[in-house]
DNA sequence: CTGGCCTGAATTGTATACATCTTGGTGTAT
DNA sequence: ATACACCAAGATGTATACAATTCAGGCCAG
């Protein structure tokens, strides 16, 4: 086809989907008909249905009573709820990966990775760079969290940063008053480094306080956002209320 | 049909294939194949394929690289992860809870449900009757969860206490031994007491501390199984290792 | 022996026709 | 006015034929 990636029509219809819904066109509480999906992005009604199941794996539909699909609706409040929740989570991540001890070879990267994400906001002066700041950030995330030993919480915390405004990224930039981000960048890789060496030395309930602590950056520059309100973030187009 | 309860056939075929699972026929690994299920079932393919879909998305299967869907391992490790993590989003959900303050017309049906409690043990030299507290039990931990104000967190929760092992009445009784078996239940219902009083209180980190450490009567009570190592208790059923 | 590549059987992906259910509206009797 | 039954349109549920993909096994060339 022409669009969108992926080898099978179910899951191009997904991405197309789950776009859509991500870039607010389909608000919260909106009904997916499998005629009218079908149409649109061209495919019968089957792969449609292989789509929305997907995406309700992922949480961002939910089966509605009598059958078919409802895009999930977000309020605000679930935002900052998402962001608390990832926090717990990371949070029992780092302590179980403190209790259980992390093998050196797995703390290296992320000490070199700490290194990269200094320059990439310039440390030395340099310009910041904070496409690059958020891609780093996002690595780092997924590089501690991988020392956790158990999968269950992995996954559990892997299904919360799938939700669009709940990723440790997702409200990094857009802030251009360079002062304020830059303090925040500051701080947030202080805490970078303070969670790898509370992991390092076993200190469970440091990890998983300065994860807490950490992801309520996230909530601060939202709502600084909020109360700004400046263009809408893109990260909150599906945001009902 | 004959059997299983559903309106429609993919809901029968997600009964019948969610019974099968968390018996243990279908070993953790196993391969569903859409032709033989629809054989077993009697039905065609779309209906299974619309029953495995459901049971991916409450966490028992999950895809297979290319197409299709194997049944979810758990190890021991996993079911002592899931227990612990229910423990950590009770405590959080506990936490919120009593941050955002309950009113007392939805703390009133809780201490009465603590007294019931009570006397399904047999608080008064009554014989305790097991069956009935596992039940209240489950209704306890619904009922004090939904003092939270956050649905995320509510969502999340339901969705781990949907692994047959991570359930808050998962290992209450099979310990017939009844001295350490009451021991214990008079702890829990300690634990239960202190919990409603922290959030009634607003003292959200005792809350929090108070449902991990209760989530560890069912780990308690799982290891002391493991060792004894008696007829297997139904809820590993899907255990791998 | 090993690597790559056929090839075909098995399996999933897709389209579509038909069956069933859900829902909202309408009419009627009370 | 209200309650109820009923109907029709539209939506999802189901079966099935066919297409495309995957994977294992054997074959051949190196």
């Amino acid at each position: 086809m022409t669009e969108s990636r992926g080898s099978t029509h179910a899951k191009r219809a997904a991405y197309d989907l789950r776009q859509r819904i991500v870039k607010g066109e389909m608000p919260g509480g909106t009904r997916l008909y499998e005629v009218a999906l079908a149409e649109e992005l061209e495919v019968s009604r089957t792969p449609v249905r292989e789509a929305m199941s997907r995406l309700a794996e992922e949480g961002l539909l939910e089966r509605a009573k009598g059958g078919g699909f409802v895009v999930r609706s977000f309020t605000y409040a679930d935002v900052i709820d998402a962001i608390e929740l990832r926090g717990v989570l990371e949070g029992t991540a780092l302590r179980l990966a403190a209790e259980a001890g992390a093998p050196d070879e797995k703390l290296e990267p992320l000490k070199a990775l700490l290194c990269e994400i200094d320059a990439s906001f310039g440390a030395d002066g340099a310009p910041p760079n904070l496409e690059l700041y958020a891609g780093l950030n996002g690595e780092f995330h997924d590089l501690i969290v991988g020392l956790c030993p158990s999968h269950i919480v992995r996954s559990e915390l892997e299904r919360v940063k799938s939700l669009p405004f709940a990723s440790p990224s997702a409200f990094v930039f857009r802030n251009r008053q360079s002062k304020a981000m830059m303090e925040s960048l500051v701080i947030a890789q202080a805490q970078h480094r303070a969670m790898v060496a509370a992991v390092e030395g076993r200190e469970g309930a440091r990890a998983e306080a300065l994860a807490r602590e950490h992801a309520r950056i996230a909530r601060q520059n939202l709502e600084k956002k909020a109360l700004d309100n400046a263009e809408p973030d893109p990260a909150l187009a599906l945001i009902v209320d």
